[in-house]
RNA sequence: GGUGGACUGGCUGAGUGGUUGAAGGCGGCGGUCUUGAAAACCGUUGUAGGUUAGUAGCCUACCUGGGGUUCGAAUCCCUAGUCCACCGCCA
């Protein structure tokens, strides 16, 4: 959520800024709510102001034994009309929080201006394309021959998009987990272990709600038992639970940055998605993935975002897979994003660059709707500045491997890396 | 799953429906005293919104969330959440 503040004194920067993602602000809707709120709520609080003196004097003068009836005639409608302020003035500020909570972030001033995928900008390239003497395959198909990956079974105990993997692939899977929460604790990441299912709160603390219902799996309540009003959702991201670790809290000062990491299964819906990736393990309905979290003051965000890319970058350089790093652009960014590097591995099943760590700067924009805050002495709490990346999508990792890694025989060699994580063994 | 109890500022803990944003204690901050520190003593100490040139003043809201009763709610009622205790079941 943008800062009401700032909509309100800088509306036509904010509208411009916007624009360069693609997004239009209703600059005249917002003037005339905020002008008709500012109205209904000083209306209201007059009314409060009123009824509270006028309360008080009721009290004092039975208190002092007085006859209070000509005070009870005179305040006699004052409650309706509080009433009716209050609920006008509640129906304009639920408007507004709607549109306010409908605006994506602005993009930070370094993010590349453009509307689609190419304007992105390629950073840096670590290592070439992998060379075969052959045509290489792809996950799938190599994965099938071995006996490795079972799509047919996965639709059979669940549906599509689901995947079962067996022996040395399910392990492998492992091994890349256990390796990566290893890197990354390593160099002052606390590892932390989360529920999989989360509140509305919690989302729309980390912005996936109001906007992203469709993406979400909804746990519906089981009407027989529960009773509660509360609704959970399987994770999109271990973002979710580990960011609004801080919900509501002050962090003192002495504590920043932090920084945690968490591996989870994850869960999309993938809604409006049919017919993209629909072999293999690219776009799953459930994957596992490694994530990392910051949180850190302000002036130090961008410097953290950096930090953050290049962690994930460790990953893939340790595991010696070809990779490049895209500063997505505004039209690209996601709607909390103020800037995002998108980490991009070399997939020889499909001569192409794909998608396989998102690191992002959220500025303050996730931490103001968690009221994520932080102190230094006896200064004022200060919002916090969020910040996660994969470190990385551990089923698109798997990938990465298994089509770089891949014999003209059928076996696959282990990264060095990896190798301590499975005992020991050099070829699978 | 059943039964009973509880939820109050950073923590602890009072609070007969009426100057209660909320006693007391702890902690924090400032000061007195001291060569310095401790102790003692004095003062101070929440968050957010509105108004405003203003981090001044004034107004409003906030005692777990939501709803209700009332001229007036921390206090009464309903509802949800959370925690505690006992019983039952369980990886």
């Amino acid at each position: 959520m943008l800062d009401a503040k700032k909509l309100r004194t800088d509306l036509q920067a904010v509208a411009a800024k916007l624009k360069t993602r693609g997004f239009e602000l209703d600059t005249a809707a917002i003037e005339t709510l905020e002008s008709q709120r500012k109205a209904l709520q000083v209306d209201a609080q007059n009314l409060q102001a009123e009824r509270n003196a006028r309360s008080k004097e009721i009290g004092k003068a039975k208190a002092s034994g007085a006859d209070i009836q000509p005070l009870l005639d005179v305040v006699a409608d004052l409650g309706d009309q509080l009433k009716q302020a209050e609920t006008a003035a509640d129906d304009i500020q639920q408007q507004i929080e709607d549109i306010y909570a409908g605006i994506p972030n602005l993009p930070h001033d370094s993010t590349p201006v453009g509307l689609e995928e190419s304007d992105n900008v390629e950073i840096r390239k670590w290592g070439e394309p992998t060379q075969f003497n052959y045509q290489p395959l792809d996950h799938v198909a190599f994965s099938e021959v071995r006996g490795w990956y079972d799509n047919d079974a996965a639709v059979k105990i669940a549906s599509s998009r689901f995947s079962v993997l067996k022996g040395p692939m399910a392990k492998l899977q492992r091994a890349l987990t256990q390796f990566m929460l290893d890197m990354h604790t390593e160099a002052g990441y606390e590892e932390v272990y989360v529920p999989f299912l989360v509140n509305q709160d919690s989302l729309r603390g980390t912005g996936q709600l109001p906007k992203f219902e469709a993406d979400l799996y909804r746990i519906d309540k089981n009407e027989a038992h529960d009773t509660s009003d509360r609704e959970l959702y399987l994770i999109p991201t271990a973002e979710v639970p580990v960011t609004n670790l801080y919900r509501d809290e002050i962090i003192d000062a002495a504590n920043l940055p932090i920084k945690l990491t968490a591996h989870t299964p994850c869960f999309r819906s993938e809604a409006g998605s049919y017919g993209r990736d629909t072999k293999g393990l690219i776009r799953q309905h459930q994957f596992e993935k490694v994530e990392m979290v910051q949180l850190v003051e302000p002036e130090t965000s961008y410097q953290a975002l950096e930090e953050l890319t290049q962690q994930a970058e460790q990953v893939l350089q340790a595991l010696e897979l070809p990779y490049r790093v895209m500063a997505l652009c505004t039209g690209d960014i996601g709607f909390s994003a103020a800037k995002t590097y998108d980490l991009e591995v070399w997939l020889p099943g499909q001569s192409a660059y794909r998608e396989i760590s998102s690191c992002s700067n959220f500025e303050d924009f996730q931490a103001r709707r968690l009221k994520a805050r932080f102190r230094s002495g006896q200064e004022k709490p200060q919002l916090v500045h969020t910040l996660n990346g994969s470190g990385l999508a551990v089923g698109r990792t798997l990938v990465a491997v298994i089509e770089n890694y891949q014999n003209e025989d059928g076996t696959l060699r282990v990264p060095k890396a990896l190798r301590p994580y499975l005992g020991g063994l050099e070829v699978l």
